[in-house]
DNA sequence: CCAAAAGTGTTGGGACTACACCCATGA
DNA sequence: TCATGGGTGTAGTCCCAACACTTTTGG
């Protein structure tokens, strides 16, 4: 192993997948910014920008995530690092990508304070994105329909408060399938990760339903005890 | 998102968590070398080196295997990259870590051409390591043990052919529990994904064990008619 | 009173766990 | 013949999937 100034450098950039879910049409979106520069002058892109010197990672994700889009403290992790000669057309750009998930896709957009457009997109009508962030996309797409099914992190997705129908949604949604009304409920209930509030929805115009909150406490409790957390 | 050459650029490399399993002691190993330059001089580390301007990430991990232990085409999956700012204590060096899986600790070794020191070490039994090495290795070590459980990659550990007892000793291993063996070979026989050589163990004293052979052939098939692999 | 979603139990089948003995082989 | 691991079946339990009707609320 030899010092690391004998060697020209890539440039190291982090670009960041942004899932939000759509209240009204219940659909998985992404969040893409319009590039105001070349390469891929006014495509669609992955939020993302260089790393500086003297942050970390994810530091600069969180960073480009606030400048870019607004949006700020939410479920990120990291995703993967693409780092193929040709993927930028310029020059040899590595980037390490991440993947947020963000539970208001509406309240988020306003405060956008970047000159570049930001937008939401639904996953399943993306447009044509820049250098290889529709692969990203997929990596982290997929990564999210693993990841849900063990991990509790579906939530992030959802307001602090919730009912049982949108939470089975949410999971529908991401992994593709129908669930069962009643087994679902059975299962997510038994597991004791969600408090039941004493509150119900409003403006609906039928039955409101319970209100739950995801008790983040009790899953570290749980899992520190060998329970799995399984949909 | 601006120009790369406005930014100075951190440094690049790779590193690899390499596993190994010893047939004697049927411990889990990982290899190290020895620095033979500073920083961390005499210290033990994971292979690794800087990537290079016309490589991608996955060719300059392979290389890297190659140059320092003499090890050829094995399972190589990227881990996770490691870019905390003081972790390198010279420079800013940011470093995507790769785990590799080898099938035969003790043929590897010999194939080493490089000058630095090569070495299995139990994995409960390492040395103290340079860098950030030690998390590096914690996450590999996690990573195992949580993908070995969905995803039929133990068999990279073993020889081609192997018995029933090896795998599920593997198993045990990796996982840190005791398995029964009549559910563990009703189980692994009844996914079909091994096929019964005629073929036994040599050399052995006593009842020699039937040799089984993993088809990954069946597996792809399998895993797209939705299958799912589960020890 | 109608529409729309909320909420709720039971049963059958398949999968997993626990468990102990005989067999083949080489020394 | 003995020591060592190889190889095998069953019964009980638990979890999961399938399935349909009543309740509440607002319009």
């Amino acid at each position: 192993m030899s010092y690391s100034y004998e060697f020209p450098r890539p440039a190291l950039t982090v670009d960041c997948a942004i899932f939000g879910l759509d209240k009204e049409s219940m659909q998985l979106q992404l969040m893409l910014i319009q590039r105001n520069l070349p390469p891929f002058l006014g495509m669609w892109a992955l939020p993302g920008g260089f790393v500086r010197m003297d942050e970390s990672l994810e530091e600069a994700a969180r960073r480009e995530l606030r400048e870019e889009t607004g949006i700020d403290s939410v479920y990120l992790e990291q995703l993967y690092t693409f780092g193929d000669v040709g993927r930028d057309p310029r020059d040899r750009i590595v980037t390490v990508a991440y993947y947020a998930l963000v539970n208001s896709c509406e309240h988020s957009l306003n405060a956008t304070t970047d000159a570049s457009e930001a937008a939401w997109f639904p996953v399943t009508q993306l447009p044509p994105l820049a250098f290889d962030h529709s692969r990203i996309f997929e990596v982290a797409l997929t990564r999210l329909k693993g990841k849900v099914r063990y991990q509790p992190i579906g939530f992030e997705l959802l307001p602090k408060k919730f009912t049982l129908t949108q939470l089975q949604r949410l999971y529908e949604i991401i992994l593709g399938t129908d669930l069962d009304k009643r087994n679902f409920r059975k299962k997510i209930l038994n597991m004791n990760l969600l408090v039941q509030l004493d509150e119900t929805q409003k403006d609906v115009s039928h039955r409101a339903a319970r209100l739950y909150q995801f008790d983040e406490q009790k899953y570290l409790q749980l899992k520190q005890m060998g329970f799995n957390f399984e949909i």
